[in-house]
DNA sequence: AAGTGGTCTAGACCACTCC
DNA sequence: GAGTGGTCTAGACCACTTA
């Protein structure tokens, strides 16, 4: 590490964050410029630029030009979150990854996943349930609607082998999407295919992926009771 | 913007980025050495560099000293989550924000409370309830701890004017903690405090606070029914 | 109009890691 | 040992924003 170099950006990072946590420097509070700073921390404006565009991103810090640089009122609005490899997931903690298609079936979707595909309602799709388990035991219930408009090839796959999700990220490019964590009550449906009692909280993931042009695949993760997703910061 | 300025790093970063989704380059490939591709971009390395690194902190490539870098296997596997402040949250959507004070005592937390405030398991500490609301509609119940070996301090606040979280914002640097999020399903208490569904499934951000040697607060946040957190990459 | 952050450059040295 | 990314520097110009 480069901690200990006294020039390095980190350790002018640390400083200043030092100055931001321990209220050396009030919320709301303008900070000398970059240039000044960089002078007396004996170090390169770029060096105190990037320390200093560190911890804008991170939300301590606020930046406009000519205004300067103030600390942030409200620190800490934003988190990284990391998303499950579901596989990963299951078999970095020593259990046994397996999948099992409960449905495949082209047909028309509900009128509110026919909206987040962005397609024409009466058009069917390819509508995929899935059930991870780990050890044997429920992990997630994956509810996969593809559209075939942007990936038709999906029609002709079997997904015996290769799960959807690992499936498609190896097939279509794709460049964005949205993600809303959630939870719900378990439906008499889910409570089954998850072992769970019915009306059960259980945490819920959607995520909708779009290439250039299209969506091509939204999807519901409905975890097994007790999931946590945690993260630091 | 930059972005139609062919040397800005926004722009090199754009078209590298193509290439990743668009499998110009194949996942786990091995692309050229930043001195390369800055040459081929027409760039100084350390435009490239910045490009090429933003990537890979979004989990698109993978850099190594001396190995390269390569194109991820599974690429998005973080997302940023925007912390809800909640005030501004139900503010911001043209809803008028108060909160009640349901509970302010002192007393010996439960087990793992005192686990989670690495506190000794007979000391009492502060536990406040509170519930904020949107319109005079229940939108988030506060349950927190507040470690009064961190901050005594707290033992006198009335926090009648400044609700705990937005007193603690200003009376305590914080340096680090831990989020979770999941699922529960309503208690009889949550249910008749947020006026759900007792078992009803809802959406519940755990956060744990630290400063240097403190744990300084634990807080559980059991959101209203149908609540989301969203975001996009 | 002027101040401040944002970025680019060219060159240098360093640190990590693979072979 | 050698190759590759990581970083620092000094200087320059630019873009945005406020006054």
């Amino acid at each position: 590490m480069n901690d200990d170099k006294p020039n390095s950006w980190q350790a002018v990072q640390q400083d200043i964050r030092r100055r931001i946590t321990q209220r050396e420097w009030a919320p709301g509070e303008l900070i000398p410029h970059e240039a000044d700073l960089a002078q007396e921390f004996g170090c390169a404006r770029s060096t105190m630029n990037r320390a200093l565009r560190g911890l804008a991103d991170d939300g301590l810090l606020e930046r406009k030009r000519k205004a300067g640089t103030r600390v942030a009122l409200n620190p800490v609005r934003q988190v990284r979150v990391e998303i499950p490899v579901i596989r990963e997931e299951i078999e970095s903690k020593g259990n046994a990854f397996h999948y099992l298609l409960l449905r495949k079936e082209l047909h028309v979707p509900p009128p509110d996943i026919c909206a987040r595909l962005q397609s024409d309602p009466n058009q069917p799709h390819l509508h995929i349930e899935t059930l991870y388990t780990a050890n044997q035991r429920p992990y997630v219930y994956e509810d996969r609607w593809i559209n075939l408009n942007a990936v038709p090839q999906a029609s002709d796959e079997a997904f015996d082998t290769l799960s959807p999700n690992e499936w498609l990220v190896r097939q279509v490019p794709f460049e964005s999407g949205d993600f809303t964590f959630s939870a719900i009550s378990a439906t008499a449906r889910i409570a089954e295919v998850l072992s769970c009692e019915p009306g059960q909280g259980l945490f819920v993931l959607d995520r909708t992926t779009r290439s250039k042009d299209h969506v091509l695949t939204t999807v519901r993760l409905t975890f097994h009771a007790g999931y946590q997703l945690r993260t630091e910061i």
